[in-house]
DNA sequence: AGCACGCCGACT
DNA sequence: GTCGGCGTGCTC
């Protein structure tokens, strides 16, 4: 006898579906979320096939969930992240599911309301009920007993005397409609010329992608939002993808001014029932504009129209633990799976998006000037070889000057240097011992502002020791080359009068004090602001029109094949942040290679050919453009690392043919956490399937002895 | 993810 | 002797 049989993906880190029998009379259709037996418990899980068999060995399915069901062309995108990106199928699946929560369920909005004569016995705790209810107003259940000062079971009993009526409340709305017609910018010639691309392009049979590059300030955010106007008319659902800082309130403030209504947002804070509810109305097509951090591109949207990338050159955008993915890669596999445009938006695009320009793969979109008729900022070269900065410090006098002249305009400065901590460097000038990172080998930073010295490669913290912990010398330590704390110990010097604040990832405080302290800034509460990469991106300072840069060479002779790509990048956006407001901006770039080609081109405003140079270059020497990187990761005992690293050589030393393993041959181990990883360049040619052959490593190699494991990382920066 | 099984060091 | 640390393997 056959039955039905439901292959169901788990959402853990299973590779397969596994199979239950469908019990006579339960309807499960593919897609659909079901609870099974899974060992001695029930999970949720989702059909990924239904066939005929002999399914009487088979546990058996014990449930339909009330969850949204999973699109074929939402299975199919989860499919081929798994595929991709060499997850376990299970892991992909738990990126784009939500179970709702069956306890939350209970959380209904009952409001209630005076409606009878007081209750015939009068209690205190009754009485402040009812001086608070005198008003007739309506109030959910628990806010009248939390404002009465009493608990909710007081409330029920005048409920069930009838002195209080309850009231269905209806759900508040997760989001509002957005209405394409609200507010009309006004778009300069440039912009109008851009978005009309875009909306044609909405339009066309296949979906194509778009490149959508203007510099900072030149209204790229105007321009796709008559996309996503476009999108909103024909009924279709648009998801704009940013990294998680730029998500501002600013940012909801503009989309406001476009549509009437914020858009619903999806991040990790998000959470609980908004979570679930926002979900669920995103699988009905309820919602229709979302704006989110990269996990937004997992949400079970009913009818897609249009993806925005903003900020693609971001590498906020790629994941690192579990599922190793890079969001704006994914965005345009799941434009081409739901057939909807995919808008990449960058001042400064990354190599792999220009190359797929060049191929004809993406369109390009150019928005020339910048808005309003404000100029790019003007850069100009410190060159260190020929300007000398006094002894232990690190301002320029040219830079010094330039500041000096900015404040006392009341205008704003920011020194920008990407070092956290006060040292990158700590040693003992009695013995010259170095402070290194018991776990990985590599400088202790100095924190003075938290007394501690702290690895920013693992996160490893220790205090700051009075006295060498090598030959006992008191007061002995030596900071060595600048941090931003330093700088703005320099600064403080400097302009005692002035008002300077420092910004990097550990601020103090958390992100909600950060937040605040931005605004403190746009609004001029402060001169001087002293930063590393954190003040590149995201928020808009009106006041700031001299951006200095204390180090750009920091970054450029990194072992990374990126770094060139990365720094010039970084580069680009900061010195950007000058003359945003009213007045123009200046930059003033301190640097001992003023030749090099990031900062000739950066000074030169010469994107295009810094571009084109390090294509060449690349190509030299023997990387694609955008290859892949793959990480082996060798688990291993200290002792055991030696062997593990020749075993796992050997496995790369035969690739078959299409595939290129580039170097490094002898790479020294690097332990992190407990685990030897090295970085290998993995060249191939479109065709080969790249998957299939890093499977095979990991089979070939599953383990050395004990538990020594090689596995693989792929960068999620490859190509398409 | 959970949970069981199993192999080694510290002790009521 | 056992308790319990977590490394390893399995879940239709």
């Amino acid at each position: 006898m056959t039955s039905r049989i439901a292959d169901v993906l788990i959402p853990l880190a299973l590779d397969t579906a596994y199979s239950y029998a469908v019990p006579e009379g339960l309807a499960v259709e593919e897609g659909d979320v079901v609870q099974v037996p899974l060992a001695n418990r029930e999970v949720a899980g989702v059909v990924w096939g239904m066939r005929d068999g002999q399914g009487g060995n088979l546990k058996k399915v014990t449930g339909v969930i009330e969850a949204p069901n999973l699109s074929p062309r939402m299975r199919k995108f989860l499919d081929w992240i798994a595929w991709y990106t060499l997850a376990p199928k299970g892991s992909a699946l738990a990126m784009g599911l939500k179970i709702p929560d069956p306890d939350r369920q209970e959380v209904a909005r009952v409001g209630v309301k005076l409606a009878g004569p007081p209750p015939k016995r009068m209690t205190p705790a009754r009485q402040k009920v009812m001086e608070v209810a005198q008003d007739g107003t309506v109030r959910l259940k628990s806010e009248l007993a939390h404002a009465a000062g009493v608990s909710a079971g007081v409330v029920n009993g005048l409920i069930d005397e009838g002195v209080l009526e309850t009231v269905t409340l209806l759900a508040e709305p997760v989001a509002e409609m957005p209405d394409p017609a609200f507010g009309h910018t006004a778009l300069s010639d440039g912009q109008r010329e851009a978005a009309d691309t875009l909306v044609a392009a909405m339009s066309e049979e296949h979906a194509p992608v778009l490149l959508l590059e203007g510099v900072t300030g030149s209204g790229k955010t105007e321009v796709y939002f008559e996309a996503v106007a476009e999108a909103v008319r024909n009924g279709r659902q648009a998801l704009i993808l940013m990294p998680e800082i730029a998500l501002t309130a600013q940012f909801l403030d503009r989309f406001a001014a476009r549509f009437g209504v914020k858009p619903a947002t999806w991040h990790s804070g998000v959470t609980g029932r908004k979570r679930e509810r926002l979900y669920t109305a995103i699988a009905s097509n309820e919602v229709k504009v979302v704006a989110g951090a990269r996990s937004a591109l997992f949400l079970p949207y009913a009818d897609l129209g249009l993806i925005i990338v903003d900020e693609e050159h971001e590498t906020a955008y790629k994941q690192d633990d579990g599922v190793h993915y890079h969001a704006r890669d994914m965005a345009v596999v799941r434009g081409k799976i739901e057939n909807a445009p995919v808008v990449l938006a960058s001042a400064t695009p990354s190599i792999e998006s220009r190359v797929n320009v060049e191929r004809g793969r993406y369109r390009h979109v150019k928005l020339p000037e910048r808005f309003g008729g404000r100029s790019m900022p003007q850069i100009r070269a410190v060159d260190l070889r020929k300007e000398a900065v006094p002894k232990g410090r690190w301002l320029s006098p040219t830079l010094v000057a330039a500041v000096e002249d900015t404040v006392a305009r009341g205008e704003q400065a920011l020194l920008f240097l990407n070092r956290r901590g006060y040292a990158p460097l700590t040693l003992c000038r009695a013995c010259a011992h170095r402070y290194e990172c018991p776990n990985c080998s590599s400088w202790l930073v100095e924190h003075r502002f938290r007394r501690s010295l702290v690895c920013h490669h693992c996160g490893h913290v220790e205090r700051t020791p009075h006295a060498c912990v090598e030959c006992g010398s008191v007061d002995s330590l030596v900071p060595c080359g600048p941090g931003v704390e330093r700088i703005a110990e320099e600064a403080a010097e400097l302009f005692p009068d002035k008002r300077c604040i420092v910004l990097s990832s550990d601020f103090p405080g958390g992100t909600e004090r950060l937040r605040t302290e931005l605004a403190a800034i746009a609004a001029g509460e402060f001169d001087i602001v002293i930063g590393t990469q954190l003040v590149a991106k995201g928020h808009n300072f009106p006041l700031m029109t001299l951006v200095g840069v204390l180090d750009a060479d920091i970054g450029l002779t990194s072992g990374d094949p990126r770094a060139a790509e990365r720094t010039f990048q970084m580069l680009q956006q900061v010195t950007g942040r000058a003359g945003r407001g009213e007045k123009p901006g200046r930059a003033l770039v301190q640097t001992w290679q003023p030749d090099h080609p990031v900062i000739a081109a950066l000074i030169s405003g010469d994107a295009e050919r810094f571009y084109e140079e390090e294509t060449r270059v690349r190509e030299m020497a023997g990387l694609p453009p955008f290859g892949r990187l793959a990480s082996l990761i060798v688990s291993a005992a200290e002792r055991e690392a030696a062997e593990a690293h020749a075993r796992a050589m050997a496995l790369v030393a035969e690739p078959p043919p299409g595939v290129t393993v580039l170097g490094p041959a002898e790479a020294p181990l690097a332990l992190i956490r407990g685990r030897y990883r090295f970085r290998l360049l993995v060249k191939t040619e479109r065709e080969v399937d790249l998957q299939a052959y890093l499977r095979s490593w990991m089979a070939r190699c599953p383990k050395i002895r004990g538990n020594t494991r090689v596995s693989i990382d792929v960068d999620p920066q490859s190509f398409l």
